[in-house]
DNA sequence: CGTTTAATTAATAGAGTTATTAAATATTAT
DNA sequence: ATAATATTTAATAACTCTATTAATTAAACG
């Protein structure tokens, strides 16, 4: 029961939503206790979104497309060298996802409860993606030949750093209260694995 | 609606839990359907296991156990130098991840749904798991004050492996979708990332 | 055999869910 | 200000879900 603001109701439930979404997931999420979470009534969720499907489907597609897209913001790569360019990549998508820690279950439980929904996004981020594996590729190919770094590929690379990126944030939840770790041992770890994936990654391109 | 077994229903009620546990998670399985799926009376399921909460409980602790105990299950650890020690505990964890590739994501939902569950846990599995650490974690010392490995932790180490290779089955559904991959490729990219995940960890020990 | 106990089902209370509809209130436009 | 439109709410239909109870069927036992 949360105070009215002066914002439009249709966002505040958009808002809410993608709190309690991200929170407790699609069926642990109703319709109900996010007009609760807004302080208006749950009529005015399905004004606005119609279905509880349609409002989760809108916050996922947003979600997934942040999660994707956030490497090709990352501004001034072009005149860096390969592993300065990957450097930043893990660096950048680390931070990311420490920005939105949940998003990753959400996409992967979502996968599960509808595949169907991955396969329509991933028509929409097909030519974005193919457009920087293409650049990236050439310059590891180019480092492979020069014998700088080891016979890789940059699924490969990206496979981990992803791999290990959303794992922390999966994981710290549960490791953290296997080792009773307190708020700052938490941002020291995760300070530290920021930089140990990147050793990781780095380490793993040595001949 | 399954064809009636002739084990008993208690177990074929467990199982259907289980299964349906992992595939959909705690909200959205019913008993209902769990009962659909044994083919029996939906208060059967209650019968046995008085409340889903309960049956769930069951299905947790088993496989949080199975999780977590795996590693100590290794054989001939002892006369085997660190690095081959390390080499058989991530190779293990992959293989047991790949027999339950859902088992992560079951942890990881559940506690957000229900935090107190693992602190439970945590109690139970404590001195098993400070035995493994100290044994392994002298050897890691021995090797780093010989040089022979660069200065990291053990918790780094087996915070790592546990990421990638749970990783891997998390977004391989995700991925095959969004790549496009067939059984056969799936299959291809599960033996060839437990290789790369493998070579990772050990090359980050290098100095 | 009959009787006690266990397994199974039908029925249902009670709560919560999504989604719609009609009525009430607020906003905007003429 | 009045009509038209948009926003918000109350009420409710139609489900589904969990958990219990009483009744029925099957198994075990003396």
């Amino acid at each position: 029961m949360e105070v009215k603001d002066n914002s439009s109701m249709e966002v505040l439930i958009l808002e809410a939503a993608e709190k309690l979404f991200l929170e407790k997931g699609f069926a642990s999420t109703s319709t109900t206790e996010i007009a609760r979470e807004v302080g208006c009534n749950q009529a005015l969720v399905h004004y606005y979104y119609r279905t509880k499907e349609n409002l989760f489907n809108l916050i996922f597609e947003k979600k997934f497309r942040q999660f994707f897209q956030y490497i090709f913001n990352i501004e001034n790569l072009d005149q860096m060298s390969f592993q300065d360019k990957l450097k930043r990549i893990i660096e950048s998508h680390f931070d990311m996802v420490r920005q939105n820690p949940r998003v990753p279950l959400l996409i992967v439980n979502e996968f599960s409860r509808n595949p169907e929904m991955v396969a329509i996004l991933k028509e929409k981020l097909k030519d974005v993606v193919a457009k920087l594996f293409e650049g990236l590729n050439t310059d590891l190919e180019a480092e492979i030949t020069a014998g700088r770094i080891r016979q890789i590929t940059l699924i490969d690379l990206i496979f981990s750093t992803i791999s290990l990126n959303i794992s922390l944030f999966l994981l710290l939840p549960v490791a953290s209260e296997i080792m009773s770790m307190d708020e700052k041992q938490r941002e020291f770890v995760i300070n530290h694995r920021r930089e140990e994936n990147v050793k990781l990654i780095m380490n793993s391109l040595r001949v």
